[in-house]
DNA sequence: TAGATTGTTAATCGATTAACAATC
DNA sequence: TAGATTGTTAATCGATTAACAATC
């Protein structure tokens, strides 16, 4: 039996799926659920039952023979594998339309994090309010983050300058990135950038269509 | 040599590096560069130089032996594999943070998309601007996506009516959503979902934090 | 020509699935 | 107990990579 804390040679594609699952189990248990089979996880998810069993076999044992697993227990252990059993904190760097709507999204809390300041260097924007926050002038970043030893950021700056600001957020300390520029970004291997470009996801959807 | 039009067996992971290699390029041509190479673009892109070699060849021969290829023709290449080449119109369905950041983000036209219109079914938001966008009454959207015959859907309401707004918009002809909603969406087998979750990318992230 | 780079093949690598003993 | 479902193994499937002849 492979213990929780065993999480050396976890392939990164079985990692992004263990969010998915706890998404799911959060709506199951949202609509009353207090146990499911990786039958049932595998219909909601549309993937296998086999692959949900394999993935969760990669650190322990979570369920019972016969009778599946506890909603309420599997998202505990998910949440302590992903590291989600605290609240960490966020910044958004980029005050425009999409740093704007992240800063008033409230979805971020129930979910294992909390914008902490929002940042902008055009004049014209710091000081003005984005949701529940003041923007914050860029140049006040790297203190920021030093002081409040904060590991993630949403950048959502234009993409000219996205990567001068990822080499400021690197220099801070940030080392998970949630990228919305439309460039790749580069940064050292200990920095992790995840990328959201829905124009990227609308041409793929393109090619299928006739 | 395969055509062009032969597009039965590319794995759908490959039809999803398509849109990265379109805007690699697009940034090669801002940048003046009239010729790359496999190795080049493989570089910029984090990948290995034989995987893009490979994914194009399910297309056709874009390149020359020893020059590389053309910036300028390899994207037009792909945006015709993607069908891109003529602009889609798409519509966006809440006029909530999140819906009304895509209203106003300028970036679409110029990567083959065109905003017709936004929607929402809140009086409160009816009428209102979203961008240069009215906000209109989604019990007119499916008379409008039928009349111009449009195929692309975002959709950003809340999750709790996220599904049954799906529903709506493949009855009235959409077979491309792209969802903002945190919820796996139900859709029959012509219809292609692509997802957008920020929490997810974070959470994945959080994994490799110690 | 000599050097560079493509397109393609075959080998390797890794992920998914099917199947089933264990067991609740 | 009988039925159901896990965790795991081995087989299958598919994707990536290395290597190189072709050729610009």
């Amino acid at each position: 039996m492979a213990s929780v804390t065993n999480h050396k040679n976890v392939p990164d594609i079985v990692v992004g799926r263990l969010p998915l699952y706890l998404r799911a189990l959060g709506a199951m248990q949202a609509a009353g659920k207090q146990v499911t089979s990786s039958q049932e996880l595998a219909d909601w998810l549309g993937i296998s039952s086999a692959q949900i069993r394999k993935d969760l076999s990669h650190f322990g044992e979570f369920g019972k023979q016969g009778t599946g697993y506890s909603v309420v227990m599997l998202q505990e252990r998910l949440r302590h594998i992903l590291h989600l059993n605290r609240e960490w904190p966020v910044i958004v760097v980029g005050a425009g339309n999409i740093g704007s709507a992240i800063a008033r999204y409230s979805g971020f809390e129930r979910r294992g994090f909390r914008v902490l300041g929002v940042f902008d260097n055009d004049p014209g924007k710091i000081g003005a309010q984005a949701g529940p926050f003041v923007v914050q002038d860029a140049a006040r970043m790297i203190e920021f983050i030093r002081e409040r030893d904060i590991r993630h950021a949403m950048l959502a700056v234009p993409a000219e300058h996205a990567q001068s600001v990822t080499d400021t957020l690197v220099e801070a300390g940030i080392i998970a990135i949630l990228n919305y520029a439309p460039i790749n970004l580069i940064v050292p291997p200990h920095v992790h950038v995840e990328s959201i470009d829905p124009v990227v996801h609308l041409q793929k959807m393109t090619f299928y269509i006739v």
